[in-house]
DNA sequence: TTTTTATTTGATCAGTTAATCAAATAATAC
DNA sequence: GTATTATTTGATTAACTGATCAAATAAAAA
């Protein structure tokens, strides 16, 4: 039974029940004590099973990693898709997708340090790391503001510029936020959300119809 | 001697060439394998000494990570301010620290590598990451473009922002060149670095002012 | 030169690691 | 009910970790 439905990629209701346990207590345990002293043995304790349980549940401890970067990519690409798709413009899509990734890295913390641990030390057999792998075409988040954009240019709302730097440069000013501590301690999450998305809608505007759309809320 | 020695802070000939051998093998190790599997053991392997001899030379495995990374700030810190500081003008300033910032990243990836590895991986004995520790009134490279931004502004060249968010932009700009694969293999560096001053150029720049300045180079 | 100090090695130690596995228990099928 | 399968434990193992240290060697001082 177990065979068969491990090759169907399922599991029983408890296998399940108790697999996401053991990723919430990595979650925990990431954010606690960081990837390099994240033994399986300090998961286990944190989810109060003993260590053979994982190995029962999980094959390997990069195949526990692997699913729990999955599982915290999955969570904040829906957060933020969700939000954007409520949006019909690229102007307020844009919008929403910034205040989207700010807002949710301030409410989940904690995830979002768990997914930058396993990004800055995870491995591939072949010992790549994870952040050399991260590819744009698997990056649903990446295509949605790369498309944003582009929508944006061709609807002539926004200006002229390299779509895939503006994307990069988006990127960079959100992810700064939560790794730059001194920010954080100057600015907080409100004012920060508020004067980036200011200044990247200056910036992207097509500046011949700045006058008439900026106030164009 | 050495006693003497240690307390001013100084060593020998011989030492000093050797803790820069080691701390070269240590970056050439980061890079290759990355901070997790970087022991003493593969540190000493690639220096071609036995592992006694890296801690002779320092008291601790983190006594040479903080060395280690003093030295890469310190390289990186002088390269780009020394550029910078041939530039007089706040708008050829802003210029200069996002030029040489991209240009040493490309020049020195390995550097850039071991950073990133330290940063992300090592700990206070409390326990504490370092990228939750980088403070913005010990690093001169923050203190010197937040200097750039308020001057413009002083000066009026550049408009009204949000001089913390601004900088915060910039920085997460640069950094994400170095950590998105796909960015770097779509646009090259010197590409990315003429789009991204254009893009800042345009954002900084105080609008009123933007027809006379903008070939103002 | 001899003596003292600095440098280097490699073996050793105690601690931790991921993974394995027989045995116990719980759940489900028959 | 019994039989079978799924789940869980905790002890065990072999590999590796950072650190220590006596002994060897090289360098410097006397």
């Amino acid at each position: 039974m177990k065979e068969a439905n491990r090759e169907k990629g399922k599991h029983s209701f408890i296998a399940e029940a108790r697999r996401e346990q053991i990723i919430e207590a990595a979650i925990k345990t990431l954010d606690d004590i960081g990837y390099v002293k994240a033994s399986l043995a300090q998961i286990a304790k944190n989810a109060d099973i003993s260590t053979g349980l994982i190995s029962y549940h999980f094959s390997d401890k990069s195949d526990l990693m692997n699913h729990l970067l999955t599982n915290l990519l999955e969570r904040s690409t829906t957060y933020i898709l969700e939000r954007v798709g409520k949006e019909v413009t690229p102007q307020k899509k844009l919008n929403a997708f910034i205040l989207a990734s700010l807002a949710y890295q301030g409410t989940h913390r904690e995830r979002n340090i768990a997914l930058l641990e396993i990004i800055f030390n995870a491995r591939t057999p072949d010992n790549v790391p994870y952040y050399k792998l991260i590819d744009d075409q698997e990056d649903l988040i990446m295509i949605e503001l790369r498309q944003i954009l582009y929508d944006g240019q061709e609807q002539g709302v926004f200006g002229e510029f390299n779509v895939d730097v503006m994307c990069n440069l988006i990127q960079g000013a959100i992810g700064e936020y939560m790794l730059n501590n001194s920010i954080t301690k100057k600015v907080d999450l409100e004012t920060y959300s508020r004067e980036l998305t200011k200044i990247i809608e200056k910036t992207v505007l097509n500046s011949k119809e700045e006058n008439s759309k900026q106030d164009g809320r």
